[in-house]
DNA sequence: GCAAAAGTGTTGCACATACACCCATGG
DNA sequence: CCATGGGTGTATGTGCAACACTTTTGC
């Protein structure tokens, strides 16, 4: 690594007249979604992919995203492509890592011509591509509406092919900051409706930390936390004793949103409500 | 927010010819160190801030950083940073957030010719930036060595004056991270040098929590973290019992330090050496 | 000896785990 | 009445905060 030693460029200038053209800047999104496989009974982490239709990476499965357009706020272009890749309406956004490696993304036209492995290219020739990545969830209310697209699959998130760029890795560290996340943080509401059950809720922990829990452990922590409220109501019908509903508490903010974690909430649920 | 809703762009491309030139990016970081206040016992965090030379906010103080070189990772730019500010080797980097709002930097036309408050410009007109933001640590050993330059000036962190763009957010945010990883990580002997006291150790703790922390509990604390090693050696010629000097347990890696944690750690000491 | 900081011991509290047990419903 | 999951009670363990106490040095 060689870096320039000049003083001459100390000030901070975040407004530039030219000399970067060649970093682009794209903004994608892990969306992910509680589901059940084939003949399994319970939940398990599910994402949707897309098939890319060019190169590089052509015909392989990616991250939904693109390029951040100029109107968009980093976040605004995360939930649009929510949008257009789903449909849907996502529980919960947050800002995952900026990814900036020079050669994370192969030079395409070597791509094209050679067909071989990624090859790095040289710097000249190199199309710089530095990737915001964001993570989602979808309330399982929402999961059953989901857009059908010929080039949209959804996937177990421990069953992904090989995907295009460093996307596999992306997707193994957004498994890893929400594993962390739902032990402190609040986020497994954000994988169900508006009510939910004390066992539902338990699954959603159960889906991400990939192991089971104690129930009546499990409730006792919940409660705890103060993070739900008991509606009263029961869900009926079940051929047992009769759980009762809970919903999420608003009123107390949800653990390290990003800087500003504080206003997100309710500037978040304004645009959920305009969407 | 106005979401464009066509499925036409649904495919990922993080390769783009062009649409997006008007978006640029930045990298800026947010440089650490513990110093003594004029007159005060106790240490506390101390930033390095650059003098604005340049519309927007000229003459104002900012976060050191620049616009992303091609050549250089996001990583790298922030090393560049923070070497051409302070000429110092950092303890430690870490990304903390990427900013993208479209209106956290001023239209700089309008601030030239008006001179008044910053006013966000229209969409056609805005300069629009995206900035990378990093947090380094540097160690209590290199501090004094720092460089002296005109623009340059470090400033305690709750002392700081009203700073352009919205750094002073970004810096507030980054000691809220800083304060929470200081309890489940082990960064801290990063602003320390490579040897060093239990009690040093404690006054980093203090200096980032801003509180006082027992003594014993501390001591048992960091006993069980397992995180220094003896060395056996004490320092003498105090005026109490000499203390005992330890060193930190490379073997073992950080907590969460972004994707790809494990392997940052070696790749991160190889390219201190170089520098 | 005294001051001052290093370092150890002890206790109580908060909270997590493990698991036994009772409750309410549908079939 | 029995199977099933909802829900409660309780013992044991672990980690941390508080603070009394001992140790080792310089002066």
């Amino acid at each position: 690594m060689t870096l320039p030693d000049s003083t001459s460029h100390t000030a901070h200038d975040e407004h530039l007249e030219a000399d970067h053209t060649s970093v682009s800047l794209a903004v994608s999104t892990v969306i992910l979604a509680l589901r059940r496989k084939e003949g399994q009974q319970h939940h398990s982490l599910w994402l949707p992919l897309v098939r890319r239709l060019r190169e590089p990476y052509k015909g392989q499965w990616a991250l939904p995203g693109g390029p951040l357009l100029p109107a968009l706020s980093l976040e605004e272009a995360a939930g649009s492509t929510l949008k257009r890749a789903t449909g849907l309406v996502p529980g919960y956004l947050e800002q995952l890592y900026a990814f900036g490696d020079v050669h994370r993304t192969p030079d395409y036209k070597v791509m094209r011509e050679g067909g071989s492995l990624p090859i790095p290219a040289e710097e000249d020739t190199h199309e710089r591509v530095v990737s915001v990545i964001y993570w989602a969830s979808i309330p399982q209310t929402e999961v059953n509406r989901t857009r059908v697209h010929a080039n949209i699959k959804w996937f177990p998130i421990d069953e992904l092919p090989v995907l295009a760029f460093d996307h596999n890795e992306i997707i193994e560290y957004a498994r890893y900051r929400l594993q962390n996340k739902v032990e402190y943080s609040r986020i497994a509401h954000s994988f169900l409706g508006e009510e939910f059950t004390l066992a539902q809720l338990r699954e959603v922990y159960e889906a991400i930390l990939d192991r089971p829990l104690d129930p009546a452990n499990f409730r006792r922590q919940i409660a705890a936390s103060k993070s739900i409220i008991d509606t009263g109501k029961r869900v009926e019908g079940t051929r047992h004793r009769p759980p009762r509903l809970y919903r999420y508490d608003h009123s107390r903010a949800f653990a390290d949103q990003g800087p500003l974690g504080m206003y997100r909430e309710a500037a978040y649920h304004a645009q959920n409500h305009e969407v």
